[in-house]
DNA sequence: GTCTAAATGAAAATAATTATCAATTACAAA
DNA sequence: TTTGTAATTGATAATTATTTTCATTTAGAC
């Protein structure tokens, strides 16, 4: 389940981190994000309720979330890199090429894939990126 | 497999793109790269022994050679994106956070993967990015 | 309330990529 | 082989994305 406001909050305080207005401002702008975002996505957001927080905090912001592991970055969409709200447990995405919706997935089972590949390579694989794209529902019945 | 310098101007021609000697010489760096590679890379092995081709034309080939589907963009590594010569086939990357090397794999069993994910969540699936990190064997062995 | 390190925003700096345009060139046709 | 022409090129400028610097402000511990 996607992380709220509440709990991205917390975990800024728990890392000592202090909670300005304008960190809290930032969250509350992504965790409405229904879909995946930039930083200019953000800041352009934030701008009208907001017109003297800067693009710069809205970047420093970002990276302690990234840092913190509470927002997940994507690559397979347009605009790479982009960013979307995380989720307490490993997971992996399914992205709207239209609306840039995500779709968060887990239950893969790479794990095998994962054992072969180090034996018949001899890689010692610590991570890796998994995401799927292309149309979802609503999408779908747009008529282009 | 890699493809080679030949298949690559062999692909060129057949979409009627001119063989320049800027183009040849941005293939030749290109499959000389043991690794994965940047425009910015490209145009340093480059500029070497051709000095007088510019930045600009590493990255109109290199736009081209996406295009054709000649080389692979890769997104897992530090500096996203890199690319890497592609192959004939689908694959997928393996990819050394030390060195850059790239491995290809093939024969993952996504399909299964890919039809539970759309029926439950009702997209349609078009594409993936599927890429794995860590360490190659040479750079295990490399204390640090 | 005071104090102080952390955070902020304006501005400049850096980096990555793309657009413009006049000069050059690959190569098809004569 | 020469010629014509559209494609290609490189210099330069323009955009865009991101980071750094630094003086000022402020959250939150005491
Ligand atoms: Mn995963
Ligand atoms: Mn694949
Ligand atoms: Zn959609
Ligand atoms: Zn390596």
């Amino acid at each position: 389940m996607k992380l709220t406001e509440k709990k991205i909050n917390t975990e800024l305080k728990r890392h000592n981190y202090k909670l300005t207005n304008q960190r809290r401002a930032v969250v509350v702008s992504i965790v409405t994000c229904q879909s995946q975002f930039t930083p200019a996505l953000i800041y352009e957001k934030l701008h009208r309720e907001h017109p003297d927080i800067g693009l710069v905090t809205v970047y420093r912001t970002l990276g302690i979330l990234m840092d913190l592991g509470l927002v997940c970055e994507l690559h397979a969409s347009g605009d790479c890199p982009a960013y979307t709200v995380g989720t307490s447990q490993h997971h992996h995405h399914l992205i709207c090429n239209r609306c840039g919706r995500v779709v968060d997935f887990t239950g893969h089972r790479l794990a095998e894939l994962e054992k072969r590949l180090a034996k018949e390579s001899g890689f010692r694989i610590d991570s890796h990126v998994l995401e799927f794209t292309g149309l979802c529902l609503p999408c779908q019945k747009i008529k282009c």
